[in-house]
DNA sequence: ATAATAAAGGTCAGGAAAGGTCAAAAAGGT
DNA sequence: ACCTTTTTGACCTTTCCTGACCTTTATTAT
């Protein structure tokens, strides 16, 4: 098992003990914990534990400083917009995948839900059009699909 | 015996013995328990294991990275596939949103999906592509989201 | 008060560990 | 001979992990 996998697991362990959805540890305490270094923790927090997934960090640095992961449920709809909002004209092949990863793992959609946009979207489908509007018909597609989703 | 034959055997064998129909490889390790190119891998997977044959791949890249080979139970599946099949390679707007809506009515697929499905081919989408090619993109997104709900 | 020191956490580049892609050569089949 | 399938290798992208160095904050000494 990766030791990420191990970090984001004792994370989440923690929010889910936590009345207030709050983890709160000390980076090189926790590091030394779990046996990594200290900006592993940094890694996995801004790889996994970003806003985009549904969680807020706070920190303090210095004696006594913490690392805080808050976790925000918010409201899905206008979550949902706000995503549709974000994705404007155009969007790449990648940002995308990424998006629907995003709403998939902060709980807006589901898998089977994100397995159908993912497929909407393909290699195969992309392929039968034009490169130069590719880009806006796939923000198209996404923004229909994440509106039925409201 | 030709080598992707016996990746072919290897992965199916794995299949078998587990439980939840999952094979789970490394791909170089397996590649060289093998004795042969990771890209071969790729090669007996695209060329065999397609949802058209009834698997669906998924993977991570990365250290502690691999691939997964999952068989889906052919139930249902063997009456979309059959769907698939018949849309060929274009489709107009009407024949589509009469193709899912019968889906849902045969239980084939539920309500958010063919919601989801419509939306996907929707007026707004195709308005955003030339004319002469909607019926062709309009199939190859239908077929593609079919195909992930095997 | 101020300056020095200690105690945190943050950043970033780089290397390692995977899997992915593609074109071209080799092998087989008709 | 021609066409299709197999096989490989070179190169690419993604993800993970660490270590060196930096910034911020708290504490202590003067």
């Amino acid at each position: 098992m990766r030791i990420s996998d191990l970090i984001t697991e004792r994370i989440l362990q923690m929010l889910n003990e936590s009345e207030e959805s709050i983890a709160e540890i000390q980076r090189n305490e926790f590091a030394n914990g779990i046996g990594c270094a200290p900006s592993q923790i940094n890694y996995v927090l801004s790889s996994r534990f970003t806003p985009e997934h549904g969680f807020i960090i706070e920190s303090r640095r210095g004696g006594g400083g913490y690392i805080k992961i808050r976790r925000v449920v918010l409201d899905s709809s206008s979550a949902i917009m706000h995503i549709i909002n974000s994705i404007g004209e155009k969007i790449d092949a990648m940002s995308a995948r990424i998006l629907i990863e995003n709403c998939y793992e902060s709980g807006l959609i589901d898998k089977p839900t994100a397995r159908l946009m993912d497929s909407a979207i393909s290699k195969n489908v992309m392929h039968a059009l034009p490169t130069e509007i590719r880009d806006n018909v796939r923000a198209s597609i996404l923004k229909e699909m994440l509106l039925v989703q409201l």
